[in-house]
DNA sequence: TGGAAAACTGAACAGTGTTCATTTTCTTTG
DNA sequence: CAAAGAAAATGAACACTGTTCAGTTTTCCA
């Protein structure tokens, strides 16, 4: 083992020391509260390292961003055992709830936040292309089998996930509020029951 | 005219005068570049002064949110005079878009940003509400016509109003980037034409 | 072991929201 | 009209932010 590759090692040991203090301050206290000297106090180093492990604060969330698509992506995995294709949009939708539902803050990172946004189209976006992928390739599975049939699958995807992130959104931005008797869990619940029959009509 | 009537008349004024240059800078430089000494020095008082007619900067915000809302409110208010319910639903949805089109930022304030958040449920809503209703308003009209028989207003209203903001939150946050060979105005279009098939369905 | 290179530091800069003692302005009273 | 009292406005100060960079410390190799 030569210096170098230990070298090199060590520096994304750096990294990656890094990603994991700013991922739990953001998880436990937000993104306002996770500041560089936050991060670097919890680390024990001093602010003006972590600028050479990253070139600005929005890269560390660029990166958690990431994460969080490679996490949703991952809980998708299961989909492939289910063989109507219908049946695995349905349940796509679940997990993509479930998903928002479990991890509001990398939801609000991933789909809402401007923060990690200023990125170059490529690198930036390879996961959450992958995610949107995965939802075109069912529409198309479900076309194969005689459903949504002269629809765009571009077009049809796009209403299908802003569907399910409008109520996503809603939630994760407190808007739930609006109705002020109805648990929000519930309420993005049987929005979504009825999101599927609509989906079933079509 | 008494001079406490005079005061109270001018407390207001300035009120004004604080929100008008707030709303200026907030949609010609956007949330960020909104700054309580920005605003203090474009109606050239110094930055204290701002504190003695609003609490904290999200006061200002709020009202700005509050008239948001009006604005939305009166844009609707054309709609009394389509008779049949569902073109009347049909028509609110291309308002809405054309809302977040035109009001990128009122939008982002309205419905997606945590900023003027922490308010009382009561009052802040106000404007919200009535917009909510109105909404849901037109949903049982559609009822009386014999659509949506048998869905619960709530719901319903909750998923149209999540497909709708979907749409105008991915587009608001630049997240239509994900097609990257489809502008993102066509895809409001488009996906908002195939939610109305889907509601007509249903 | 000496010098170059890499790693790290922490003070400094320009900005933020917010507070508050001090000063200025206006109003009321003697 | 002047003095006292109240209201309004100020701007410095506090604790914070992201980011930079001259200077120090550590590590490496000849």
């Amino acid at each position: 083992m030569t210096i170098a590759t230990r070298k090199q090692r060590e520096k994304e040991e750096m990294r990656e020391m890094i990603l994991h203090a700013a991922k739990n301050i953001f998880l436990e206290k937000g993104y306002a509260e996770t500041s560089i000297r936050n991060i670097a106090e919890k680390i024990e180093y001093s602010p003006g390292t972590i600028y050479l492990y990253f070139k600005e604060k929005d890269d560390i969330f660029h990166a958690l961003h990431q994460e969080g698509f490679r996490k949703l992506v991952g809980m998708m995995l299961p989909l492939q055992y289910v063989e109507d294709p219908f049946e695995r949009l349905k349940a796509m939708g679940r997990i993509y709830i479930d998903f928002a539902k479990q991890n509001k803050d990398f939801y609000d990172l991933m789909f809402i936040m401007q923060a990690p946004m200023n990125m170059e189209k490529d690198e930036c976006w390879e996961e959450g292309d992958k995610a949107l992928d995965h939802l075109k390739q069912v529409i198309r599975d479900c076309q194969a089998v005689g459903r949504f049939a002269g629809r765009d699958i571009d077009f049809l995807s796009f209403t299908i996930w802003s569907a399910m992130h409008g109520m996503c959104a809603l939630y994760c931005n407190e808007r739930c509020q609006a109705y002020d008797n109805i648990d929000a869990l519930t309420l993005m619940d049987e929005g979504y029951k009825y999101l599927i029959d609509m989906l079933a009509k079509i």
